[in-house]
DNA sequence: AATCATCCCAACCGCGAAGTA
DNA sequence: TTACTTCGCGGTTGGGATGAT
């Protein structure tokens, strides 16, 4: 294929979609159903790749899409339980999401981590000149925030590092500020370590309303939340997920157990004066 | 009003698995 | 069995929108 897709390359257009070419691919799919994409092209329809017209299609033009829609909070939590299960099998983690797409849920979890990789980013400054000193509120609703945080320490980019084999893991011990091993948590994707050994001198309120919201019950065993049925059983299966590898069983354990809300009552926190 | 920072989203790319001749 | 093609997934990027300064 990329010996055929290379040969007439400057036959292929790129870029976004006219209403007249989703009109064809749309025809397409009435007519022979969501496959041959690559027949699109060959046919003389569309100056698409294949890969192009499918993903248009599984991405905008497939029926029932929440096109446009934010994530609710009942959906923010289940990408992030089921994250922090599958790991960041976002095709299989959109089938629990009706409506949703693989890519709508990697655009989800990626901004959140850039959100989060800024956010303890500054909580780092904060922390190195006072214990707390968030930048000023950018303006959006500002929380208290209840939930403990990190410190952070820089380390040298993994170029080999593999997210499968890391994890951040939730920090519910004894605050200290002694580092060691257990209090060194990885951020693969960011290419930092984060170290809880300051922690911020809110929140440590067990009667405050918002902390089990935040952090979860400190009993950990009991799920947050039960998590949904896949709103449709692929059929046929996706073929990725017609076998179970080993590296769907060990999966990613990314913010686990982190709620949905964790980073906007961090982030607002941040902010705020 | 201009500028900047951040968010959000669409679309591309590379890779690997599955299908097919 | 093998080589080639097709499909699907995950990572990444670029640009528009939005809000703050």
């Amino acid at each position: 294929m990329k010996k055929m897709e290379a040969t007439k390359k400057e036959d292929i257009k790129k870029g976004p979609w006219k209403a007249e070419e989703d009109e064809v691919l749309i025809n397409h799919v009435k007519r022979y159903g969501p496959r041959d994409w690559s027949s699109i092209r060959s046919k003389g329809l569309l100056q698409r790749t294949g890969k192009s017209c499918r993903l248009r299609w599984v991405n905008k033009l497939r029926p029932n899409l929440k096109n446009g829609c934010k994530f609710s909070a009942e959906e923010e939590k289940t990408v992030i339980d089921l994250q922090s299960q599958f790991g960041n099998k976002w095709a299989r983690i959109a089938t629990y999401l009706p409506g949703r797409t693989d890519n709508d849920v990697k655009n989800f979890w990626s901004s959140r981590l850039k959100r989060l990789a800024r956010i303890l980013h500054n909580s780092s400054d904060a922390s190195s000149s006072s214990c707390f000193n968030p930048k000023p509120n950018k303006g959006k609703n500002v929380k208290p925030i209840q939930c403990q945080s990190f410190g952070l320490v820089e380390e040298e980019t993994r170029a080999s590092s593999s997210s499968s084999t890391s994890k951040i893991l939730p920090y519910s011990s004894p605050i200290s500020d002694q580092v060691d091993d257990e209090a060194l948590i990885r951020s693969p994707e960011l290419g930092i370590k984060l170290e809880h050994h300051q922690p911020f001198t809110f929140g440590t309120d067990l009667d405050d309303p918002f902390f089990y919201d935040i952090l979860g019950p400190a009993d950990s065993s009991e799920p947050l939340f039960c998590l949904p049925q896949p709103f449709f059983e692929p059929s046929p299966a996706p073929r990725r997920f017609r076998h179970v590898s080993k590296d769907d069983e060990e999966s990613d354990v990314f913010l686990h157990d982190f709620p949905a809300d964790m980073f906007d009552q961090v982030d607002d926190q941040t902010r705020s004066p």
